[in-house]
DNA sequence: TTGCTCCTCACGTCACGTGAGGTGGC
DNA sequence: TTGCTCCTCACGTCACGTGAGGTGGC
């Protein structure tokens, strides 16, 4: 052993600032001050130096970087999210709204339900287009609709009020199918476990390149406008 | 004149019950406390009935949902919005971040500025990979870039680990440009005016736009997803 | 020794939500 | 008169940021 300089402690482990170095990417505006707040609160607990400065494991990290997805993604408040993680930590199964996809809505948020004409209403669109929307493949056949259908529903009524039809825009969804194959290929090495965990994983896995690719998309259809307006 | 049964005062004017039905679309999780909170703050100020009832006329819808805009596309605090509305409104042309594109950081929210070597490291990534995306066209070529960057950067990266190098996602930019195709059918009528105003209009609208197909976009890679990994 | 990072603790703030207690409108 | 919508005011809360005053590490 040449150079052991190194305290016991500090093997492998982050500081607070390596942490937020860390994450930044992912979070760009994580702040020191945020991750010695969620210590406060209890929902990570990293270990200290004899001087007291915080030492962060891989573990630490990985629970920092599941709350702040979970908070950013899913809108949940910290205080669900550290009693999710201590039930997943005493091995109880917690399920949580939108864990695994967008299903169903859940008692513990329990984000708006509304049935097809509350839709309508609430996005201010007609019938007729929601019927549009289905039969395009923008949104399911369903006899109720969450928050995100709103949204949708919203959005196309707006391109509508532009003169976009849903029909202008099958063109998005074979581009959908495009940008699915592309993630596909990286999932094979999940996916080769025909297990329900693995159909899991393979389902998380795809979201969470989905995420990137829409930051990817959204950035590029920008700049395409921003070159093409100039 | 037959019916007349309605007050002078609501003749086309909203209660506060009726803004947030408008709106709902738009903003899903809109609160009648919300829009008391912005008359509170002096953002918006309706007219009151005797009994001291809001009524909302179309100024003051179109100044909620501006403001709601704002903080949700542009992440702008109420008082810094409060301060450009006042600013247009007695004449100023009040420059705001982002208002026209994704262009120069301000001071007056002065969002971090990096340098490539910067970006690179905050976004986890390598020169290379930052090379690629540019060559790419998913970001541009600078010797600055901002938060948006480290964001995409950040993505790329993700995807890369997984196996997805920028050279495999020129669909995406594919995809942009027939998206941008899409919107710009619609922008004709602005385009039409090559005025200063006019461009920057059209390029206002074009991005109106974008987020819309954003929001559709993505719910159909979602469902793309759920529908062939189930 | 000089920077730089890190520490705690108290306080401030931003953007709301909640709930009591009450009145207006058709 | 009955619902339903709306009103104010006080208080609570959630998720942090700031800054003073001080110590640790190479």
């Amino acid at each position: 052993m040449a150079a052991a300089s190194k305290t016991q402690l500090s093997r492998g482990l982050l500081s607070i600032g390596q942490v937020q170095a860390k994450l930044l990417g992912e979070f760009p505006d994580l702040a020191q001050s945020k991750l010695r707040f969620l210590e406060d609160e209890g929902l990570v607990t990293p270990k200290r130096t004899e001087a007291g400065y915080r030492k962060y494991d891989a573990a630490d990290v990985e629970r920092v970087r599941l709350i702040l997805t979970m908070q950013r993604d899913m809108y949940l408040p910290l205080k669900v999210i550290g009693e999710h993680l201590d039930a997943i930590e005493r091995g109880e199964a917690s399920p949580l709204p939108q864990s695994v996809g967008l299903v169903e809505g859940s008692e513990v948020v329990s984000r708006t339900r509304r049935t097809r004409d509350e839709l309508v209403k609430a996005a201010g669109a007609t019938i007729n287009l929601l019927q549009d929307a289905v039969s395009a493949g923008f949104l399911p056949a369903s006899e109720t609709y969450g928050d995100d259908a709103v949204a949708v529903l919203s959005a196309l009524a707006e391109l509508q009020r532009a003169g976009i039809e849903p029909r202008h825009m099958r063109t998005l969804k074979a581009a959908a199918e495009r940008e699915f194959a592309l993630i596909e290929r990286s999932l094979v090495a999940v996916l080769a476990k025909p297990t329900a965990s693995g159909k899991a994983r393979a389902n998380e896995r795809a979201r969470e390149l989905a995420d990137h690719v829409d930051v990817v998309r959204a950035a590029m259809l920008r700049s395409v406008i921003a070159s093409e307006l100039s």
